[in-house]
Order: structure tokens, then sequence, then C-alpha cells
DNA sequence: TGTACATCAGTGAACGCGCGTTCACTGATGTAC
DNA sequence: TGTACATCAGTGAACGCGCGTTCACTGATGTAC
């Protein structure tokens, strides 16, 4: 039964594949080990001829939720007719974004156990905000860099928290104004002169 | 040992307490009753007497949890020198808001969680999300309601995944810096003119 | 290049543990007369 | 008001289940000669 190098690489590929979406669709502490291999098309025993435990697996599946999440806003930014950030928050906080669960932001669908998680998820996490942050700084390419950053930076909370609450709330109507919100606001906030620089702000 | 009625709704309430506090700090799904129950006085069999369920006590926590944390923003927002909405975003957005876990508020440390918990408890959370919304919104007497309630809808999503995102990243500083941005754009949403306005919006 | 052996990916049963829930029991409280 | 009985809050043991993890086994792959 022993399989070759490539085709190992790939059933570990496959793994963490399935568990970046199942995670995302049950939650972490949801999903078993057992559901999560047979979603791999494998059963529960060989998951230990590639991982040491189950939270190695939630660091790596982590990693590569946000590496998709990010190409995908990466290469949405690159649509015409707007500009790369107006598509990116419209995207982001689109009521299918919000639908998609499993192949959403982690941020999102995990947000509150990953805050909770070992240091190797929550430092897989925080590389992964890194370079969001990043994709998001570079669309602002007339403001000073450091401004950029920090603009992107509090515009990708912003969306994290919009759709976090639009998934909590029961009512549809409501769930649909805080994306509306929250879109309406960050547009504003994208073509505004840099804040903190008037005299109320301390 | 049967307890006079007065004592039975004390003790109902100091299980609910209990709750709120453990499902913050460890969240819902990581907190046994046995563990709960310890942090009321009492022992695992007696909790049957007050709730169906697990289920059952997790909508009742939830409430009760950002009922206090509604409550605690309420009364900020009557410090003096500063506009209400300053003072209740300085004090949501401080690291100390963020280092409390088990007060703070339930939408940043429960929130992916609440989103998929059962419908009792997501309608608890959005009975609660609507009336922090309302008292942030009461903080705008010179706007028109509906445009306040909008500002205030945003400006609490902003605030919970600015909050969630500070606690996941394991930088300190960069956990420090998105709130200090959060607060500095949230600031200024708050002085500007309603957004929505302007040609670009559609 | 061919052969013999060691390796190891994947299987499926088993283990031990902790969880939510149930239950028989206790004895103080509430209530009906 | 006093008494007798039913109620029921709380205890602690037990139950059953699902989970993460381990293990003996299989047989194809990789490797040493």
């Amino acid at each position: 039964m022993r399989k070759s190098k490539a085709e190992t690489a790939e059933t570990r590929r496959r793994i963490v594949a399935a568990a970046a979406e199942e995670f995302r669709k049950n939650g972490i502490r949801e999903t078993s080990l057992n559901e999560l291999m047979a979603a791999a098309g494998l059963t529960e025993g060989g998951f230990y001829r590639h991982f040491k435990c189950k939270d190695q697996l939630v660091a790596e599946a982590c990693a590569r939720g946000l590496e998709s999440v990010t190409e995908a806003i990466e290469s949405a930014a690159q649509e015409g007719g707007k500009t790369g950030i107006q598509v990116i928050i419209e995207n982001y906080l689109s009521p299918e974004h919000r639908d998609e669960l499993w192949q959403g932001c982690p941020f999102v669908s995990l947000g509150s156990e990953l805050a909770r998680a070992d240091n190797a998820t929550r430092d897989a996490a925080t590389a992964g905000f890194v370079k969001l942050v990043d994709v998001l700084a570079r669309q602002f390419p007339n403001v000073p860099p450091e401004c950029a950053r920090q603009r992107a930076e509090y515009i990708v909370c912003a969306m994290v928290g919009a759709m976090t609450m639009s998934l909590i709330v029961t009512d549809p109507d409501l769930s649909a104004s805080i994306l509306r919100q929250a879109q309406k606001h960050l547009d504003k906030a994208c073509t505004a002169p840099e804040p903190g620089k008037r005299a109320r702000d301390r």
C-alpha cells in the first residue's frame, strides 16, 4: 500500500485543502479528524503519517485558507472599471462571500477560535494578515507607504468585523444592511484624505 | 437539600453569570458543564434543575454578556470632557478591553462560535447587537435617526473586527497598531459628514 | 540492470478520556388540611 | 397555627458516545548491492 513520493505529497496537500474547507465550514473544534480524512478520501488512521497532531494541521490549514483568500483578492483587484480597492471591498463585503463561508476569509469563519489557538496557528494567522494588508496597501499608490499600510490594516479589520456580524445576525435584512453600511463607509474612507490630521484628534 | 425560591433564583443567576464569563474566557465548546458549575460553586448534576440543555444556557449567557457590555458602554458615554461616541470608541478599543476578554464583548470572544450557534442564541445575539447599535446611535443627536443608526451599525462592526484581529495576532506591536488605527479612523468617521453622498458612490 | 530487503502510506480496530446527560437519593422547603 | 406530605434543589455516580491518538498489519515503493 505504500505510495510514491509524488502521491504522498499530493495526499498531504489534499488533507490540508480539505481541512481548510471543513474548518471554515464547521469550525475547528467541531471538525473531527475522521470527518476531515473522509473529506480527503482517506481513513482516519492515515492522518499521523502526515501530521504530528491535529494542531499542526490547524496551523497549516489556517495558512492555506488565508493564502487562497489573499490570492482571490489580489486577482479581483485587477478587474477594470473601478479602483482596485473598491473592487476588493465590494467583493469581500458581498452576500456571496458571506454565504460561501467554506472558501471565505478564515478570520471571519474562525475568528474567535483563532484568537485562542496555539502559537503556531496564531503566527500563521499573523503572517496571513500582514500579507493581506500588504495587498490592500498596494492599492494606494499615491499615499505614503506607511500611511497606506495603516489604512489597509484598518480596512481589513473593519471588513472582518462587518462580515462576522452579518453572519451572526438572524435577520436577513439586518445582515444585508451591515454589509451595505460597511461598504459605504469604507468606500468613503478610501477616497477621503488621510485621517488623524485635524485639530480634534489627539 | 431543597432551597427556597429566592435561593433557587439566585443560583440560576449565578450559573448564567459564571457561564457568561467562562464562555468568553475559554470559548463555548471548550467550556464543560462540569467546569462551569464548579465556577458557580455547584456540582455538575444540578445543572438540569435550571436548564434543559447546554444550548439553552449558551443563549442566556450570550444575552447576559451583551447586556453587561452595553451597560458598561452606556455608562462610559456619560463621562465628561469628550463626546459620548469618542469615549465609547476609546474604551472599546483600549488594550484593557482586549486583555479582559472574559468581561469583554461576546461578539469578539465568541464571534465565530456565535455565527454557528443555534437560532435561539443567534436571536439573542441579534437583539443584543440592535440594542448596542441603539446606544451608539443615540450619541449622534444632530443626525437624522436612520443615518445615526447606520453609522452606529458600522462603528460597532468595525470595532468588533479590530478587536478580533488584535486578539488573533501574536505580535504585540501589531496588536496595538490595529487598535490605534481603528480608533483613529473611527474618530474621523464620527465627525465627518455622512458618507454616500458623493458622485463616485453608486 | 536485476534482485532482495527495508521502508513506509494507508487501513481499520482499539484505547482511554472527557463530555453532555440521566438517575437514584437526600433532606429542606412549600403547601394542603 | 400546627402537622403531614409532596415537591424539588442539589449531589455524585453512572452511562453512552465521539473524539484524538495508537497500533499491528499490508503490500507497493525505494534502495543497496
